[in-house]
DNA sequence: TAGATTTATACGCGATCACGTATATTGCCA
DNA sequence: TGGCAATATACGTGATCGCGTATAAATCTA
C-alpha cells in the first residue's frame, strides 16, 4: 500500500475504509479490538469532522498504520477554501 | 522540515507546535485564521484525546501540512497497549 | 432471489466539545 | 526585576461526542 494523502476528514475516512477491508476487518471486529462500536468506526471512516482524535489514532494503531505530518506537496487554495 | 511521524495525540500536538512556532505564529493568530480559539488551539497542542478532527485539520491547512498515512515503519507493541 | 452479513442510523444518557469571555500562569526581554 | 506577550485554565451554554441497545438499509453470497 502507498502512501496515502489526507487534507480533510473525507480523505482520511476514505483511506481507513480501503485500510480496513484490505486488513479483512468489518468495523465490527475493528472496533473490538479497540473498543469502540461498530457506529463509531462507520462515522469516522464517514469522514464527520467532529470525531475525536483518539478515535482516529487508535483505529491507526489497530491497522498497524501511523500518521505523517509533511509540508503540503504542492498547494491548493481551493481545497483550504472549502474547509469553510 | 523532516517528515515527523505521530502514533498518538500527544505527539501530535508536539508536531503541530513546532510547525506553528516555526511559521512563527501564535496560538492567537493562527486560530483567527481557521475560527479557532486560542483555547482550541492550546488543547490540540496539548494532544488532549477528545479534540475534534476538523480541529486538527484546519490547524493542518492554515499551516500548509498535510497528512500521510502509512504502515508502521517498525510495529511498537508497547505504544499499542499504552492506548488502554 | 432469499437469506445472511455488514454498514448506517436512531434514541436516551452522561461526558465533553468549541464557543464567548475572562483570568491565571508562564515565558521572555528590556 | 518589572512589565508585556503568550499560553493555560475557568465558567456557563448549546451542540455533539461515544456509549448501550436496537433496527433499517445496503451489500454480499449461496
Amino acid at each position: 500500500m502507498t502512501d496515502q494523502i489526507a487534507r480533510n476528514e473525507k480523505q482520511l475516512g476514505a483511506i481507513l475504509r480501503r485500510a480496513r477491508r484490505q486488513a479483512d476487518l468489518t468495523q465490527e471486529t475493528l472496533g473490538s479490538r479497540i473498543h469502540l462500536r461498530q457506529a463509531t468506526v462507520s462515522r469516522l471512516e464517514a469522514g464527520e469532522p467532529a470525531v475525536q482524535l483518539s478515535t482516529l489514532m487508535a483505529a491507526l494503531s489497530a491497522l498497524d498504520l501511523e500518521l505523517v505530518v509533511r509540508p503540503r506537496s504542492k498547494s491548493s487554495a481551493t481545497e483550504i477554501a472549502d474547509l469553510f
